[in-house]
DNA sequence: AATGAATGAGCTTTCATTCAT
DNA sequence: TATGAATGAAAGCTCATTCAT
């Protein structure tokens, strides 16, 4: 009763270590199972196949991501202090699980097509905070759209040259930076 | 004579379709082949293996671009101006070519690891770009890779959102706000 | 105590009708499980595999079936009127018990070559009774072996009609038209 | 050009020997191709998978024997003498290919709901002569689809009888003896 | 140069069977 | 006894690559 969980665990854990390690294609069932020291078999029992796997953990972790943030958002007032219980929550995650954020980076492309507008997603709750902030006069009128991938092209990028290495680790020292970035993309004047 | 630059060129572009299209995994060489109306050895005479083709593909498209861009920022003075003119080709590629635009914002991961340092690279150019400002006293002193980072991010986020249909198809109507957007990113004041 | 036969019924019951629904070969061991509502480790309590299941559900109702015909030929005088009772014994099985005539119809290539020569069996019954009427000179001398696939065809053929709707799922309207047939076909004049 | 049709037909004529040797569940691609001499990625040049080899080995020769009876019954004038092709056309084909002839009998269960009702059958040929029989005359009134199944069954079960070695290997002796058990089948009174 | 049949390694997936609980 | 997670062998199939023509 104590080692089943970790069966799970443990393929869960091996296999976003690889696709982010290897990307998804080059990862096999076969290198999943050897990492996670199971039958390839075993995984069947789990996942229905590996597709699902791969949708299973995008979409887990996507959702909780945006569940998390509409929690946040909700709990927050003010356009300002939105954006930064925003950013911090990204800041936050990339630093406390630096795999699972590259998974959902990288990942996006091939899985964002399954994602149906009935699931929360990131994407919408930040828009909808700016949206929200328009509507109360808090920020200009704007394209609502174009104002969401300006914050998160400021919020990802930087991410991404983590990955690369041109940015260290950590993006926690860059906070204000983000913010700021983001905050002043807002502003269209 | 002249027939045979047409059979590379189409190899190319429906290569280009295609792994934009399905993803360069999903897509086979008997696919590229079949679009392009040759057969699979035929591929082989002009690329040494579908490795060759993505990274020759990617590679002499990354560097044309960074190539073009060294050319602008050398042809312009100003921090601003040089800005407007990266902003103004990368909108520029996007609105001519999406299919190859996409395929290097989509192919990047995967591929980024075999550039060399010694390789232009747009990247790099932005970088040297804003270093330069910032040594000439026109942008305050600033950690230049997150700078890079923003600019780009203002940029890419964008042009993601165009490929999934929350933006419309042509950034050159946004040129301006993506341009306010990334200057400002440069103010950390 | 009064449920555990239950079990054993339940999976051969299922077991007979997704053989039969399905092929034996397309039916796994969970597809049983499930349709029993048990694990699928307790088949393994009752038959040793899944071959000694199939063989073991073949061989009992074919041996049984066998019995019955023995049965019935010794309790009835007269070549005709035992050709009646074999014939009425199949129409009453394929009309009671479709499934298990069906499975016994189908499954029969890759059984009968495990069917040795001391089991009771169904063909065999048939060929003493053809063959022993030839000997008390109530049926004219013939090969007794193409006698019993005449009556065989007869009997087997319709029923085989009856399962791709051919004919309407019960035999006993034709009954006497079976009989007639395969009476005739021991006259070889 | 003269090996390659070798190829294709060493295939077939191997995968149809499996086929009725080992039944079509047990005989795996790998079991063909080396039996053919070709790697198994070979099939898939002719075949889009197991099962379209299955169904086109089984169709084509399904299709081809229902044409040449339909030929047959055409060029012919009588009730008799058309039930006597018929014959000679079946014994013909499992007397001179006795592997093919077996394959369409053992493989016809899981394969015939693949048949549509357009496609030319044998079986259907054999009730379309009896229905013109009867409506000429030459035959009494009766039940269509039973008649046609008497007749088959006096031709297939002699043909498994052969198979499990209860018959000769060749039906040509017994042609006469099949032809009249078939006629009288048609005599309802 | 081009063709396309053929290769062979590797992939995902299925499934009968086992066994700790 | 029953469970169901796990095994491991095998299956069907794909595909980048080769090569005789």
């Amino acid at each position: 009763m104590a080692a089943r969980p970790a069966t799970l665990q443990r393929i869960e854990t091996e296999a976003l270590r690889l696709f982010v390690a290897k990307g998804v294609d080059a990862t096999s069932i076969a290198d999943i199972a050897r990492a996670a020291g199971v039958a390839q078999g075993a995984l069947y029992r789990h996942y229905a196949g590996k597709d699902k796997l791969v949708w299973g953990l995008f979409r887990d972790n996507y959702v909780a991501l945006a569940e998390r943030l509409r929690t946040l958002t909700r709990a927050t007032t003010g356009a300002h202090a939105r954006l930064a219980a925003i950013v911090d929550e990204f800041v936050r995650l990339h630093d406390e699980d630096a795999t699972l954020f590259r998974f959902l980076l990288l990942v996006q492309h091939g899985q964002l097509a399954k994602v149906t507008p009935a699931m929360p997603s990131p994407v919408n709750v930040v828009r909808d905070a700016i949206a929200a902030a328009i509507r109360a006069g808090e920020l200009p009128k704007q394209d609502v759209e174009l104002a969401t991938a300006l914050v998160l092209g400021a919020l990802l990028q930087p991410a991404v040259f983590a990955v690369y290495g041109r940015l260290k680790p950590k993006l926690a020292p860059h906070r204000d930076r983000l913010l700021a970035a983001a905050w002043r993309a807002l502003q269209p004047a």
